[in-house]
RNA sequence: GGAGAAAUACCCAAGUGGCUAUAAGGGGCUCCCCUGCUAAGGGAGUAGACUGGGAUAACCGGUGCGUGGGUUCAAAUCCCACUUUCUCCGCCA
């Protein structure tokens, strides 16, 4: 969502932002917005004099019969029944306008940062950054499931046949155990670098839903609770951004980092679907998040900081990975600013998304209402700037793991920094 | 899950239809005075937020007593629903 005041102040900014994003269909919205707005403070001028009118009246007839001047009192509030009727249908008109508005400016996507590439969508994402070699060895490299079957480590069929559906899997043996090596190495990385640690609520109700994400992902995404007002979190960054919900933030306690472990839910449902087969795209992970809230100045620089860890992270596990900054197209409408670290297949000879980074500038906390109070009593109290990336997101993330340090031999190695959660072994087999 | 009690400002708390929410009283905090040293006394200040008009001013309005509705000319106060907390009972890792 974007400011209501710079609709009124400067449209042309807005519409410029569309057109970046190629979403000429969302034009007319400003518009729309403009001319509803216009109505809406029509509105409510007119009713809050109306309302005026009345607490002056209240008060006099209050008076009147402190008095016992009772005739002249009945004889006021006649005066009052009149305004009623046109009070009722301004705050009925009100409500409607309000979620007219509201309804649009969900919609009206983010003002993009000036250094976002401009490009229709993800085919137009720009390579910035390469970390290792991107090797092919000279012995073929199997499908991941099977690189994991050969462990023991997964097992499919009964997941999807009988269990849960596709989409879903039990890991078990060495593989699970280094699932979760990969989670407590994640986190204690965080920790390492002063990032908090957080276990949050795993479900959410709709009013947080609605503040961290647009509506197109909630449909997308979200699993809901039936016959509750909750819903299973697709990431931890829902919870965490939610933690800060209608709040007001001290300057000086931020920026506030913050490293969070869950699991994810997502229907998956749109344009990829899960047809791959194995644990790539799946109903069920889990992931080791950051979230960050600071100042509106800092969030370029915390948004450097937040995607060298991850960069970090992958080059401690000696994995080879790229950053690819998404350009104005492929860019969700609540971004400022996106990137997307990929790590290298082997076996595909190719890189794929495993960690998405981003700025979302104030739109979360416009949603929310997550606020910084000013020191400087002129300046006001103003909106902070939230930005989430992942550290790290198995079981995808085991797919790189195991295709890059799988051997000749067929063993897999286990990096040095991943040994002491791996009960000190330096290969599996 | 059942029964009872409660929710007012930074904290405690008074207020049971209007004439002090312009929120009593206490505590805390900030400043000042007196005093002169691990103290005591006196005085002043202490809603914030959202929002409309106005010029991003001065200023003038609207909303606010857990949340959402209702009754009324008028609701912290009466009615309904919900949420949360506390006590007791039941159940559970």
């Amino acid at each position: 969502m974007i400011d209501i005041k710079l609709l009124r102040t400067d449209p042309d900014l807005v519409r410029e932002n569309i057109k970046k994003k190629f979403q000429d269909e969302k034009l007319p919205l400003v518009d729309e917005v403009i001319a509803l707005d216009k109505e809406y403070r029509e509105a409510v001028t007119r009713c809050d004099y109306l309302r005026n009118q009345r607490n002056v009246i209240s008060k006099r007839i209050g008076m009147l019969m402190g008095e016992g001047k009772r005739d002249e009192a009945e004889a006021t509030k006649k005066e009052v029944t009149a305004m009623a009727d046109e009070m009722a249908a301004l705050d009925q008109r009100k409500v409607e306008l309000q979620g007219e508005i509201r309804k649009r400016m969900l919609v009206i996507p983010q003002i993009i940062d000036p250094s976002v590439p401009i490009g229709k969508d993800d085919s137009e994402n720009v390579e910035i950054e390469r970390f290792g070699e991107p090797l092919v060895p000279d012995y073929p490299i199997p499908y991941h499931t099977d690189i994991m079957k050969k462990f023991n480590g997964i097992e499919l069929d009964a997941a999807r046949d009988k269990i849960s559906g596709n989409g879903f899997y039990y890991l078990c043996g060495d593989i699970a155990r280094l699932h979760s090596a990969v989670l407590s190495y994640a986190r204690d990385f965080m920790i390492d670098r002063g990032y908090t640690y957080y276990i949050p609520p795993f479900m959410i109700h709709s009013s947080v839903v609605n503040g961290v994400m647009s509506f197109s992902e909630m449909e997308n995404m979200m699993y809901k609770i039936e016959g509750e007002d909750l819903y299973l979190i697709g990431t931890s960054e829902h919870s965490m951004i939610g933690k800060f919900i209608d709040s007001f933030l001290e300057e000086d306690s931020l920026p506030q980092r913050l490293t969070s472990y869950s699991p994810c839910f997502r229907k998956e449902v749109g344009a990829h679907g899960i047809e791959e087969r194995g644990v790539y795209r799946i109903h069920q992970f889990e992931k080791q998040e950051m979230i960050i809230v600071c100042k509106p100045e800092d969030s370029p620089r915390m948004f450097d900081e937040l995607w060298k860890n991850t960069v970090d992270f992958f080059r401690s596990l000696e994995i080879p990975v790229r950053t690819l900054e998404c350009c104005s197209g492929d860019l969700a409408d609540l971004k400022v600013k996106s990137l997307d670290v990929e790590a290298w297949s082997p076996r595909q000879q190719k890189y794929f998304e495993v960690g998405s980074c981003s700025n979302l500038g104030d739109a979360q906390a416009r949603r929310l209402g997550i606020r910084i109070k000013s020191k400087d009593k002129q300046k006001g109290n103003y909106f902070a700037h939230t930005l989430n990336n992942t550290v790290v997101a198995p079981p995808r993330m085991l797919i790189a793991f195991l295709e890059n340090h799988l051997q000749a031999d067929g063993s897999v190695t286990v990096p040095e920094p991943l040994r002491p959660y791996m009960g000190g072994k330096d290969h599996l087999e």
